[in-house]
This record gives structure tokens, C-alpha cells and sequence, in this order.
DNA sequence: GAACCGTGGAT
DNA sequence: TATCCAAGGTT
């Protein structure tokens, strides 16, 4: 017994809609999937797909990546941007390699366990790679589940117990079927029910959509607040990286100084770059990735 | 729980 | 041009 009445009309959707991405076929390794899940968090898959294949290419297995330094991930994190999640991918191909004997865990709780995989990543690799029975619960998931189950045109800012509960009420029982349940409706908030001008037309559950019923609502409450982000510390970092990244080996602080010139900003920017571990500052006063 | 963490395309 | 926002996680 089912108790999701949407789960017939998404999985078909899906089956006519769904779009051929590399880490979605069949012959793709959890190695793949995980890196795919890392490099999608919080990033477009039009920017993550030529990324995606460089890096498989360069390092198939965790094996190939572990035995790299930390600052090689970086470097070829290029621009995808959030580089501590280069770190954080080259740290789970260590501990992979040294805790998992080379292999990507499928146990959800040693996958959570990992540097950077948190609630979400560590269901997916576990459904998308695996098989198993989790909730999916991404930005795309919780919009489509605001929209069809609750009659709001935006989730919570943050995800709520209550929005958790929800995706594992509507899991369907068979291992199998909830993973695909689970693309399946991400990929049906990222093509039809998307964040501005959602595609109605086209969705297949729009009879039982509480949004749709109420006559779409606009949002109401506070904006959303967008973050500026000419002028932050962010940006600071990000040119003093994308320096190191360019450069073939060590450079000179002066070399750093150049990108900003509000001298207090900039060398909080560089320490906290350090104490993140992607920047090495070595013992001649040069700055290079992380050795 | 809020703030922080990059980058670039779309509108 | 400015804002939105894109398969989140950590502190």
C-alpha cells in the first residue's frame, strides 16, 4: 500500500522527462555519484557537468584522487566556486581510502560521516548509488512539496521537521522505487516547478496541487533576502584564491596584496583562507594551495 | 538558528 | 543594473 498519490504520475513524468546526465547512467560508479552531489550543492548542473567530467577523468576512484595533495582538488575546483568543497572531496577520498578500503561507503550513516555530506548528500549517494530508501529533501523537493501538499509558493527559508516528515510519509516502500521517487520529483522542481515562472502547463499532478488550487499565491512575509555580495569577504577570497589557482607554484604576498586594496579586509580575508586550510603560508613568507 | 561560505546565468 | 537563486553544509 502507497500512500502517495503522486508517486504513478511523477515516475512517468520522469521516465518521458528526464534529462540524460552523465552521473544519472547506469554505468556511472558512487565515486561518480558523490562527486556529483558535492559539486551540485548550491550549483547549477550547466556549470557542474564539464567540471564533473574533467575530474572523473583525471581521478576515477577516491585511490587516484587521495594520493594528490589537498591543493590539486583546489586548483581543479576552478571557478565552480565554495572551493572548501574541493577540500572537503579530497578529504573523503582519504578517508575513504583509509576507513572504507577504497570504496565509497553505503551505509547512510557512514556516508553522513564523511567531511562535507550532510542530510541531503548522504541520502542521495545512498538512494542514487545504492538503491536504498531515504527522503530526498533538496530545494527542489521542499518547493514542490510546498506547492502540491501545503499551497505556498516558497518553503521555509531553513528545512523544518515538519517539511522532513512530509518527504518520508510520501516515500514509497519499495527501496527501488522511493530512490527513483526521489529523482523524480527533484527533477520535477527543476524543470517544471521551478523557483519564477514555474511551467503549470506541463505538471503532472497540477489536479492535486494545493498551490495551484488556491489560485497561486504569491508569497507573503518577509523577502527572501538576497545576498549582496560585491564588497564581502567572499569576494575578497575568491580573487585572492583564484591567484593561486592561476599561479603555477608559490607567490609573493605582493601578489595577493594586488587583488584588494582595503589592507584590513584583505588580510582577514587571506587568515581566514588559512584557517580553512586553502591557503599554505609557508615559511619564506610565499602563500600556495595546501600541499 | 542565523550567518557565513563563491560564482555566474537568467530575468 | 540589480536581484534572484542554483541537487547544502558547517559553525
Amino acid at each position: 500500500m502507497n500512500e502517495n498519490p503522486y508517486s504513478a504520475a511523477v515516475l512517468a513524468w520522469y521516465e518521458a522527462n528526464a534529462r540524460d546526465l552523465p552521473w544519472r547512467r547506469a554505468d556511472t560508479t558512487p565515486w561518480g555519484v558523490l562527486v556529483s552531489e558535492v559539486m551540485l550543492q548550491q550549483t547549477p548542473v550547466a556549470r557542474v557537468l564539464p567540471a564533473w567530467e574533467a575530474w572523473m577523468r583525471r581521478w576515477p576512484t577516491p585511490a587516484d584522487l587521495a594520493a594528490e595533495p589537498a591543493g590539486e582538488a583546489v586548483r581543479m575546483w576552478n571557478r565552480l566556486g565554495y572551493p572548501r568543497r574541493a577540500l572537503n572531496l579530497h578529504a573523503c577520498a582519504r578517508a575513504i581510502v583509509e576507513r572504507h578500503g577504497g570504496r565509497v561507503p553505503d551505509s547512510h550513516a557512514d556516508l553522513l560521516a564523511l567531511p562535507g555530506v550532510g542530510a541531503y548528500t548522504s541520502a542521495a549517494v545512498a538512494g542514487f548509488a545504492f538503491g536504498q530508501r531515504h527522503a530526498i529533501l533538496d530545494t527542489n523537493v521542499r518547493r514542490v512539496l510546498a506547492r502540491v501538499e501545503t499551497g505556498v509558493e516558497y518553503p521555509p527559508k531553513t528545512p523544518t521537521r515538519s517539511e522532513a516528515r512530509l518527504a518520508e510519509s510520501l516515500l514509497p516502500p519499495e527501496p527501488a522505487v522511493a530512490a527513483r521517487w526521489g529523482v523524480a520529483v527533484m527533477e520535477l522542481g527543476a524543470l517544471v516547478c521551478t523557483a519564477r515562472s514555474p511551467k503549470c502547463a506541463e505538471c503532472p499532478v497540477i489536479d492535486g496541487c494545493a498551490w495551484v488550487l488556491a489560485g497561486r499565491p504569491a508569497h507573503d512575509g518577509p523577502p527572501r533576502r538576497g545576498q549582496t555580495y560585491a564588497g564581502t569577504d567572499r569576494q575578497v577570497r575568491g580573487r585572492l584564491l583564484a591567484v593561486l589557482r592561476d599561479a603555477t607554484g608559490p607567490v609573493p604576498k605582493s601578489a595577493l596584496d594586488a587583488v584588494w586594496d582595503e589592507p584590513v579586509q584583505r588580510e582577514r580575508a587571506l587568515d581566514a583562507l588559512v584557517a580553512d586550510g586553502l591557503v599554505d603560508p609557508l615559511e619564506d613568507g610565499d602563500y600556495a594551495l595546501p600541499a
